[in-house]
DNA sequence: CTGAGGCTACCAAGCGATTGGTTGATTTTG
DNA sequence: CAAAATCAACCAATCGCTTGGTAGCCTCAG
């Protein structure tokens, strides 16, 4: 029984092991310094039983990403499913989810922020931007329902709220007196200010 | 004395071709994506002669992610020199300074952004954060001098504005209808909010 | 119940190309 | 001429990827 259900948990997981290793390489030491080799090495197989799972190592880093996406995607749209409906706290809430992934130990969602696109051509970049273009619409509705000051531009505002978050991983270290909630809140408030001196 | 003129900018101008040329492929392909052939190639010299200028590849990341930073920082200096002393004035001004530079053309400071220090071991980690850090002190002091909400943590707002600040560079269009300016001032307006509500 | 055939998942070996870097000779320049 | 700067050729290592082959498992005809 214990062989069986090894034997199926082994069944289609070694494919997941392979793109979870090379997202958590292509996170830490970037896409281009990564080998098919350090990617085959970790998993403990050989390089070339890697092509057989995937077609390329481009074919790896875009599985990857929108896995990823597809990780903060659902975390932020289960947060805002449960979220009330005044505009501040939703932005919290899908500043909250977002954090929480981006921060969190899955090694999908930490390929997306160091990834820039900007240093990929053709095909891939244009894959990535619509990946990452695709979660972003949902804070472009978000910010469109925030009662802003009229000098505010709801686009500036938008991209600077994601900046300030997909920032987070060059300065958040795990086992400090922050956690991802607390530095979701904290964003959050940096922006809210004195809207409700209260808070 | 057109002549001499050109030969006195050529010697010693090989050395600054050949780390400005670097500095453009690093920022635009990433660090481990370019190779010493690339950037000879685009100086017109063959990779060999480079290791006559540079003892490495590392030492050109090193020495073109310093002058980013040091371009970024004169900049900042001389606008905070010109600013007046109300505390949010003092930041807009070394907000528009940093992205005047961050954003325009000079490739060194296009390094600073896009290379997470993460990617990088030991003493080129070290080495490139210090850089960094020593930069952003500036900013510590300025968002000391902020009149902020108790509720907000000076940390965490220096963080989310530096945040906001670098990752225009994954948004911006040269050619598009906002400026460096006009994207510092929309910013800061983002933050400072209802702090004026004449703006 | 058996055994041939096919399928999955991998290994071992190696392909051509490219990598960062070195070296001695050669050219350019003051 | 001497120093500064570059070339030409090369090195060992590594790159992404391909190939031929083969264990182990599953299916199904006989």
């Amino acid at each position: 029984m214990a062989k069986g259900k090894a034997a199926l948990s082994d069944r289609g997981n070694r494919r997941d092991d392979v793109l979870e290793a090379a997202a958590g390489l292509f996170a830490s030491k970037g896409y281009a310094a990564t080998s098919i080799r350090d990617i085959a090495q970790q998993v403990g197989i050989l390089s070339g039983s890697l092509y057989y799972h995937f077609a390329s190592k481009e074919a790896l880093l875009l599985e990857a990403h929108a896995r990823g996406v597809s990780q903060v995607t659902e975390a932020v749209e289960a947060a805002l499913a449960e979220a009330g409906k005044a505009p501040w706290d939703r932005v919290a809430a899908a500043c909250r989810a977002h954090l929480e992934v981006l921060l969190g130990p899955s090694p999908f969602s930490q390929v997306i922020t160091p990834q820039f696109p900007s240093h990929f051509d053709g095909e891939v970049r244009a894959t990535l931007l619509r990946q990452r273009d695709g979660y972003e619409a949902i804070f472009r509705d978000l910010v469109a329902a925030l009662p802003l000051p009229g000098a505010v531009s709801p686009g500036i505002f938008r991209l600077s709220l994601l900046g300030a978050l997909n920032w987070t991983p060059t300065w958040y270290q795990p086992g400090g007196s922050e956690t991802p909630v607390s530095i979701a809140r904290g964003i959050v408030d940096a922006f809210r200010l004195q809207l409700d001196p209260a808070a």
